[in-house]
DNA sequence: GGGTACACTCTGGTATACCACCCTGGTACA
DNA sequence: TGTACCAGGGTGGTATACCAGAGTGTACCC
């Protein structure tokens, strides 16, 4: 990979590389060949290895950097504590939105159902979940699902391949806010566990079954023995 | 302040100083002033004002670093937030904590009672939330849970200056790590509720009360208006 | 006396040179 | 033939010099 410099600061494009999969999940990084890669001297890269590190998508293995690998156990992780985030997300909604932000939140879950590539679908799902996170009124859980959601992206695209499971997903979404916009706390938590466990259970199961087959094409897949 | 180069890394020793007030939140920060304080180049120290910025307790604010200031809004959304963490985690403890893990958070809770000055009050208080947290067996949460306690450690010390209020909580733990025991999951997600309001209103009443004459002591306490 | 312009100093941002450590490969000796 | 040692290249870690922008203070001119 050349990633001649093109926009942005390394920062953004680093980060782009890794989400992008160019840059595979477990690779070894050093600062003085993204020297080249990315048209800058080591002390920006620096900058950005730090701050990727703190987002989880990169690491410091003994003395070396890497790309964060992806680790089904973490996913599981992930994912049980994205549970926890939104659904103390939902029951602060229930009580807080107002109506203009209900109404621009479901813009955002009907906008959902109309793309049709993968990469639009997540945008919107990414976007979905941070304004809803956004009702709260409580910018730790924003920040933090937020945070989920850049650490999970790198898979994602496996769980919206298909168009039924894209539909299905949209439909959640609109259901969670009229939940939410009915004042109904109790439904909409019980949206909430039921979107997040479909979601895992989809990608764990498409993580699964195609593991040998992205190994194929060089993206291998980890399960760490800690981490449940 | 001359804190001369005594121990530890750049971060640790700035870390410290925050921590402990030495340098008082809302105070700028200059990375050549830092170097002669802290006995390093700019290099580590920029590292060290980069990392503490992701824990919270550095800023950037218009191309100058600041100490972050102590927020009353943001201890409230904090304290929030901690409330939605930690009832997520004793819900996972009842289902996964084995006895060892009881017995030895058991310890941690009992000597809390034991101690009398505030600065190890505050360390057992940490030590038994973050021990709490390791239950959940989820990573996430446990890094959560140790974030929050970082960003308040500056202001719990008002929280627990009088032995009644220090022997208050010791019992609430103790009562916390019998339900858990119980596998009470209900009595568990009330207790931890309970603990953590009654956390933040004797907190925030002190801070409340104090305002004034900590500020005469250097000690600024602001009020954004955002983050609510 | 007041206003404007210029220069100086301080900020973080960047590039780079030097350091110590580690790992690896090759060579020489037993 | 096998083993041990040494040298070289690569790593991140650190110190430092240079840069551009911003804010401030002073001096000069009107």
């Amino acid at each position: 990979m050349t990633t001649s410099p093109e926009t942005g600061s390394p920062y953004e494009r680093l980060r782009a590389a890794i989400l992008s999969l160019d840059l595979l999940p477990g690779e070894r990084l050093s600062e003085r060949g993204l020297e080249s890669m990315l048209g800058a001297s080591r002390t920006p890269i620096r900058a950005a290895l730090m701050r990727l590190e703190n987002e989880g998508l990169t690491r410091r293995d003994d003395r070396t950097w890497r790309v964060t690998p992806i680790d089904l156990s973490e996913i599981r992780a992930l994912m049980e504590y994205r549970e926890a985030l939104e659904t103390a997300v939902v029951a602060l909604a229930v009580d807080r939105a107002d109506d203009a932000e209900l109404e621009s939140l479901g813009a955002i879950a009907r906008a959902g159902s109309e793309h049709d590539d993968a990469d639009a679908v997540l945008r919107d799902g990414s976007d979905f979940h941070v304004a809803l996170a956004r009702l709260s009124r409580n910018p730790f859980l924003v920040d933090a699902i937020a945070g989920t959601l850049v650490r999970l992206s790198r898979t994602r695209w496996l769980e919206v391949r298909s168009a039924a499971s894209r539909a299905h997903a949209a439909a959640e979404h609109r259901e969670i806010v009229a939940a939410v916009a009915a004042r109904d706390a109790e439904r909409a938590h019980e949206l909430v566990v039921a979107h997040g466990r479909g979601t895992r259970d989809r990608l764990l199961a498409s993580l699964s079954e195609e593991r040998l087959r992205l190994r194929g094409r060089g993206l291998s897949i980890v399960e760490s023995a800690t981490a449940g």
